[in-house]
RNA sequence: GGAGAGAUGGCUGAGUGGUCGAAAGCGGCGGUUUGCUAAACCGUUGUACGGUCAAAAGCUGUACCGAGGGUUCGAAUCCCUCUCUCUCCGCCA
């Protein structure tokens, strides 16, 4: 959520950068609902302090054993007025914070112009994409070359978007996890967590991903539903919610590996085929919080820890800065990272650092006390991948292997792997 | 799944319709005393949203006793729904 403070005194500017993603908000209007809320809040607080203070004589004169009837008179109509201009202002509240709940965040300044992903930048390149002496096979093919991944049994059991690991591929990918989150607590500083990944809906209206995207979700159809969450950014984040930390607990930096579950509705025909895009998928998460003054470096570190795992596991990458038009809705800044797969011979995200600002914060009154001034002040939030660990397998697979089909394992995942150097069928 | 108990400020905990934003204690902060520490004593102590103001401070209004509704002139207190916690029974990895 944007300030509202601010969105009321600089709306223009408000406008003008969320114009930056394409978005169009409509300022006329919103200061138009917010002027009534204004009087309309003033005329009922004045009618509350006017029942509060009668209400107390009529309790006084009771108490003194005088009649009450002729006070309880003059308080008679002022109930009902009340109650109009109480429903009024609710309603006119609800219309205001629904817009506000709808507004995505505001980009940083250095975020790059653009439209869509064509017009993201590249940052820095890590490593060389590896040159094959033979025509690259990608991790469909060596799949079915391993008899590892079997997306046959998956589409029996669930249908499409869905993959089903054997064997060594599933250690494989279980070795990453473990190798991710042990370089993240081991050296990088972040608390490991386990969480649920079930989650009511007023933590996904928290790191944002409700009102507005209910559709990527699942949920279960239960009275009241639970949500699958589609990141553990979802549960880490919601940690700080309703707490005021001391300065000296921030920063906080957690990491936990889930599941994650997306509808992924609206992208039909994309990545249709192998594990690219499925509704389920594995993932080491990093969330750090944060004071206010200290994002901006923490999203370069949290960027550098991810970067990091691909470095160990010598993938060659990219990261770029996502252009306004591209950046998600809580997010003021994003770098992605992408690795480089020879299947495709293009490079894929596989992860996304993004600082959030005080978006979720507002959201979910996460804040910290100002050493200085003693006040309370929203904190920042920022989430990365560390990174996909479904992604990272396909990297592996098509960036380690050999003329045979043969897939190598490398070298920090071999502890891992019982020690074994190439992946076995 | 069944039965019951509960949710009050940073914490413990009192408060069953009126001067209660809320006793008391602990903690925190400030001060007095003190060679230092401790103790004692005194004072102070939440959050949000408004109004006033160029702004801050100040002043001022409203709301907040798990959440949302209701009853009432008036609700922490009564009623309803929900969420969560705890205890016992059952089932269970």
């Amino acid at each position: 959520m944007i300030d509202p403070k601010l969105l009321r005194q600089s709306t223009a500017d408000v406008a003008r950068n969320l114009a930056r993603r394409g978005h169009v908000f409509d300022a006329p209007a919103y200061l138009a609902l917010e002027e009534r809320r204004k009087s309309l809040q003033v005329q009922t607080e004045k009618l509350q302090s006017e029942r509060n203070s009668r209400s107390k004589a009529i309790g006084q004169a009771k108490a003194k054993g005088e009649d009450a009837a002729p006070l309880m008179a003059t308080v008679a109509d002022l109930g009902t007025r009340l109650a109009t201009c109480q429903t009024e202002l609710q309603l006119l509240l609800g219309e205001l914070r629904d817009i506000e709940l709808n507004l995505p965040n505001l980009l940083c300044d250095d975020v790059p112009d653009g439209r869509n992903d064509v017009d993201n930048v590249e940052v820095r390149r890590w490593g060389v994409p590896p040159e094959f002496a033979f025509k690259a096979r990608d991790h469909i093919e060596l799949g079915e070359v391993l008899g590892l991944l079997d997306f046959d049994a998956a589409s029996k059991i669930s249908g499409a978007r869905f993959a089903v690991l054997h064997g060594a591929l599933a250690r494989l990918q279980r070795a990453l996890i473990t190798f991710m989150l042990d370089t993240h607590t081991g050296e990088h500083g972040y608390r490991e967590s386990y969480v649920p990944y079930l989650v009511h809906a007023h933590a996904l209206e928290g790191t944002g991903q409700l009102p507005k995207f209910a559709a990527d979700l699942f949920t279960t159809g239960t009275d009241t539903p639970f949500y699958l969450i589609p990141t553990a950014e979802v549960p880490l984040t919601n940690f700080a919610r309703d707490i005021i930390f001391d300065a000296d607990q921030l920063p906080l930096r957690y990491t936990a590996h889930t599941p994650c579950f997306r509808s992924e509705a609206g992208s039909y025909g994309q990545d249709t085929r192998g594990m690219i895009r499925q509704h389920q998928f594995e993932k080491v998460e990093l969330v750090q919080l944060v004071a206010a003054d200290a994002s901006a470096a923490a999203l370069e570190e949290l960027t550098a820890h991810a970067e990091k795992i691909l470095q160990k596991l010598e993938l060659p990458y990219r990261v770029v800065a996502l252009c306004a038009g591209d950046i998600g809705f809580g997010a003021a800044k994003t770098y992605d990272i992408e690795v480089w797969l020879p299947g495709q011979q293009r490079y894929r995200e596989i992860s996304s650092c993004s600082n959030c600002t005080d978006f979720q914060a507002r959201r979910m009154q996460a804040r910290r006390r100002n050493p200085e001034s003693g006040k309370p002040e929203l904190i920042h939030t920022l989430n990365g991948s560390g990174v996909a660990a479904g992604r990272a397998l396909i990297a592996v697979l098509e960036n380690y292997q050999q003329a045979d089909g043969s897939v190598a394992i490398p070298a920090v995942l071999q502890p891992y792997m019982g020690g074994a150097k190439t992946l076995q069928a």
